[in-house]
DNA sequence: TGAGCCAACTTGTATATACAACCAAACCCG
DNA sequence: CGGGTTTGGTTGTATATACAAGTTGGCTCA
């Protein structure tokens, strides 16, 4: 049997995830727990305030509990949205689709989405731009079922990952970087010389505990770079300053 | 006034930085804070109980309260030392050491080091081999002050890694993921053919608050990658089975 | 009408208490 | 001497209660 306060945390997750609570939406309040529940209230303070510490909720003193944005949530998604990156930086992001069609999943793609060869997926090819300069191409397989609508979106407006997690809270993501040569098209549409490594992401995600999304993301080596930044767990909250700078650093 | 379970936060992590603790040692129960520090038991289980979450203790029960060893604190050091990830693989892993010498730190070196210039800096350089085969160039500054016998180790049995880790817990990292062409020394060194693209991890990290070392390593693009798996703050301990197999998806 | 005050609700923290489960070492008995 | 048992210490969970502090909205009174 799990204990209490672990299975109202799973209660409140599920309505999260299910969608039933959207961000900004109140959850109930300790009092309305320990009345509806018929628990304690330290019992349900505790859930409330471990669900605060993973990030599925903020809480205001006085005003009561919300379901936190999922923007907040972690760094899978910061580092997800390349137009968001751009925006940061104070660029202007443009972008192109190449393609956008339904495909059956086949080999690799069905093995790496979890879901039977010959399966609906979407398939979508983009290159987005900085400052009119091209900085990514963005392949992408996308579960069907997943995003039913994907035909109908204006990717050149909303990127696919800020597509994809307004349908559901991105809970997971495994990716792996490369440097490698690109091929010919690949060159063209990145404005690549012909001796210019690339660096490549292969990123899949996952939502409602099942990968719904695998991409690979091409980067011309010598316009784009990676960083990040770790802290054990529980210290994230306390980023020091200066710790910016790195950039510059010239080999 | 900080809150009292925080307090004995603060005070059981700085016994545990300031090395009076260390990986395995026994933090005092919850009775023992009970007593000593006058506080209710909850408290104490709440002070201990977050310790756990974030990472630096682990509690049994029945036999009590132990340091967390640095090792399983977070990713940061999981992919910090190539030995242990080669050793993980199955491999055998050797090192050449090329340089192992006192410096005095200037320009990107003193500022990304947060030491003045001139201060004293140790620099290696050496190269490490996965089966044989090299696999990485380590290029590495470290401050003199905090590991003052740098130059009496041997770099060829204990990496670098390893040594800066057991003097002091490595607490924050950030690092820069590169493809950039190698110039001709590397690419001699790693056996890179001239246009084979090399990955370039630029890592500075820190102890005790203050950054102490910056290492630049360079892999070889056709057979190094970086690998990593994101989940949300709080959901790092349900890792899903099945996370495997990206790696054989061919572009 | 408007400004200030107050009441109700919320979160945040702290305490005292209780019981279950687990572990290790001491203990007892055959 | 050896094996089962007891016992004391430990964590894990749960409850009832209390007070402080922040927010909101309504109410009162000038």
């Amino acid at each position: 049997m799990k204990p209490r306060y672990q299975q109202l945390k799973d209660l409140i997750v599920d309505r999260i995830s299910s969608g039933e609570l959207r961000p900004g939406d109140r959850v109930p309040s300790e009092h309305e727990l320990v009345d509806a529940m018929a628990v304690s209230r330290m019992t349900a303070n505790r859930a409330l305030r471990e669900l605060t510490d993973e990030g599925y909720v903020e809480r205001v003193a006085g005003r009561g509990s919300f379901v936190a944005d999922y923007r907040s949530r972690s760094h899978v998604l910061e580092v997800q949205n390349i137009a968001d990156e751009i925006e940061r930086r104070g660029h202007s992001h443009s972008c192109q689709v190449l393609r956008q069609s339904l495909q059956h999943a086949r080999g690799e793609i069905a093995k790496a989405l979890h879901v039977t060869p010959g399966s609906d997926v979407f398939h979508l090819l983009l290159v987005h731009y900085e400052q009119g300069a091209p900085i990514q191409v963005e392949d992408r397989h996308i579960v069907a079922s997943f995003a039913p609508d994907c035909l109908a979106q204006d990717f050149e407006t909303v990127t696919p990952s800020a597509y994809l997690s307004a349908i559901a809270p991105l809970t997971e993501a495994e990716q792996i970087v490369r440097a490698q040569s690109a091929n010919r098209a690949t060159r063209q549409r990145l404005q690549m010389t012909d001796d210019e490594p690339c660096l490549v992401v292969l990123r899949r995600t996952w939502a409602d505990g099942r990968p719904v999304t695998f991409a690979r993301l091409q980067h011309p080596g010598s316009r784009y770079e990676l960083a990040g930044h770790y802290t054990p767990p529980g210290t994230a909250k306390s980023t020091p300053a200066g710790v910016v700078l790195l950039e510059e650093i010239k080999p």
